[in-house]
DNA sequence: AGATATTTGTTCGTATGTATT
DNA sequence: TAATACATACGAACAAATATC
C-alpha cells in the first residue's frame, strides 16, 4: 500500500523549529519520521524525489538535510539503482571521530587522559572477566605476537606502540557495557592521535614496552581463569607505570621545546 | 571560454581521499586548512565564492560541506555583510547530542552509567577541592536552596530529581579536566533524558532525597574546606546509596534519546 | 530611520557518474 | 552490451538576512 501523500500539510508541521535554517529544519523532520515510524538500521528512506515532494524542498537542501544526517552518522547514502539513504547504526570510530571534534581545541594533556584510564581501564578488564569467550581471548593473544620481539627501528617503535594502543581498544570492544567500551577506545585513540604522544613515541622506550608486554601477559592469564580481581589489580599497575613514563617523557619533550 | 573539466585538476589537487564523496572531500580539506593555518574560535573562513575558485566546486558541494563542518559544531554561518563561516569552540551540549546520537540503537542500563559514576565523580570533587573558587561554591550552594523543601508534588517531585542531576552537570563544568569533566556532565544528562522519558523518578523517593540533600551538605563543607579526601568519601558513599536505590528501578534506555 | 550593498540561503534545470538488470 | 534508476555535481538566477552609511 502507497501513503501518497502527507505533503503540504508538512510545511504547517514544521514551523516551529526556531533558529534553524530550512536544511536543518527538514533534518529534524527526517528524524522525527525516524522516531515515529520505528524504523531501525538497514530501512530505507525515500528517494530524494520523494522527499522533494513530501517535505516540499528542494534537490539542494535535501541533500544539505540528508548531509547532515549522514555526517551524525544516522544514514548511509549509496548510488545506484535501488539507492538512496539507509539508516544505519552509528559506529563506536565515527561517534569517536565526531567527539574527538569536540576536544580540538580544548587542551587535554596526558595527565587528564591517565587520570581517566587509571580508573577505568582496571574497571573494564575486571567486568570482562566473568563474561569474555575463548575466542576472545585467542584474539588477545594474536594482538600480542605483534610486537614480541624489540623494535628494530623507529618506524617499529611507533607502530608498536599504537598495537598495544589497538589491543587497549579490543579489550574495550569486548565490553558488555557500552559507555564503558566506548570511553576506553576513545581514549586510546586519543593518544593514538595527539600530536604530543607521536613525539614521546618516537623515541625509543624500552622501560615502558617490557612493562606492557609482561602485564600482557599476565592479564591475558587472568582473565583466561576468570580471575577478575587479579584482572583489575594487573591492569592498574600498568596504568601506574605508564602514566608515570608518560608524563616524566611529557616533562621532558617540552623542555626541549622551551629550549629552543 | 568554458573550462569543461574542474573536475580533471580536482582529482589530482585532492588526491587520496578514498571512499568519500567530493562535499565530504572537501570538508576535509577545510579542515585541514584550519589545522595548518592554524585557525582559531572566531576566525573567518574565505567566503563561499572564493572556496568555489580555491576547491574548484561548485555552490551546492561548497554548502554541502559547510553543512558537514557545522552540523559537527565546528563553524557557524552567518548571513550579511561580513558573514560568511566562522570557526567556532564546539560546545559540551552539541557534542552530548551527538554522542547521545551513537547511543541511540545501543541499550545503555541505569547499572552501566552508575558503574561508571562511582568511578569518575569522587575523582572529580577530589581534584575539585583544591581549585575551586568561593563564587563557585556560592553557586552551588544557590543550586541547592532550590530543593530546600520536601516536594509537594508529582511534579515538585521531578523537578528536584532533574535539579539534583544540574548539581552534578555544574560540578562537572567546573572541573579543570575537559574529559573527566565531559563525562561525568554527560552520564547526569543521560540520567536526566532517562528520567524525562521512563518517568523512572516519578515515584517518590524521600530516602533518595534525604540522601542526597545531606551528602551535598557535607560536599560543599569539604570543598570549601579544600578537604579533598573528605569530598572524595562523601560522594562516593552518596554515589553507592544512589546506585542501590536506583537499580531496584532498573529500566533500559532504548530510544529518547535522538530527541535531544 | 531607511536605503543599499554584501553575503548566505534556496530553487530550478541540466548533465554526468555509477551500480543494477 | 544496453537500458534503467538513482545519486552526484554544475551553473545561473532569485530570495532573504544583516551590517553599514
Amino acid at each position: 500500500m502507497k501513503q501518497p501523500a502527507t505533503i503540504q500539510s508538512l510545511d504547517e508541521a514544521m514551523p516551529s523549529r526556531r533558529g534553524l535554517n530550512r536544511a536543518q529544519s527538514v533534518a529534524e523532520t527526517i528524524k522525527d519520521w525516524i522516531i515515529d515510524r520505528g524504523l531501525a538500521p538497514g530501512d530505507r528512506l525515500p528517494q530524494e524525489p520523494q522527499l522533494m515532494a513530501d517535505l516540499g524542498a528542494s534537490k539542494g537542501t535535501i541533500r544539505e538535510a540528508l548531509k547532515v544526517l549522514e555526517t551524525q552518522g544516522l544514514v548511509r547514502m549509496r548510488t545506484g539503482p535501488g539507492g538512496g539513504a539507509f539508516i544505519t547504526d552509528v559506529g563506536d570510530d565515527l561517534a569517536g571521530a565526531l567527539l574527538a571534534n569536540h576536544f580540538f581545541f580544548k587542551q587535554v594533556s596526558i595527565a587528564d587522559i591517565y587520570r581517566l584510564r587509571i580508573l577505568l581501564e582496571p574497571q573494564l578488564v575486571k567486568d570482562l572477566a566473568s563474561h569474555i569467550s575463548s575466542a576472545q581471548i585467542a584474539e588477545l593473544r594474536d594482538r600480542m605476537s605483534t610486537y614480541r620481539e624489540p623494535p628494530a627501528s623507529i618506524e617499529e617503535e611507533r607502530e608498536q606502540r599504537t598495537a598495544e594502543l589497538e589491543f587497549h581498544e579490543a579489550l574495550a570492544s569486548m565490553s558488555k557495557n557500552p559507555l564503558l567500551g566506548f570511553i576506553c577506545g576513545f581514549l586510546a585513540r586519543l593518544l593514538k592521535d595527539l600530536a604530543v604522544c607521536r613525539r614521546i613515541y618516537d623515541k625509543p622506550n624500552p622501560e615502558l614496552r617490557e612493562s606492557g608486554l609482561s602485564y600482557q601477559e599476565q592479564l591475558i592469564a587472568a582473565l583466561s581463569a576468570g580471575d577478575a580481581s587479579t584482572a583489575h589489580t594487573v591492569m592498574q599497575d600498568h596504568m601506574r607505570t605508564a602514566q608515570k613514563i608518560m608524563l616524566a617523557q611529557e616533562a621532558e619533550i617540552t623542555r626541549a621545546f622551551l629550549s629552543m
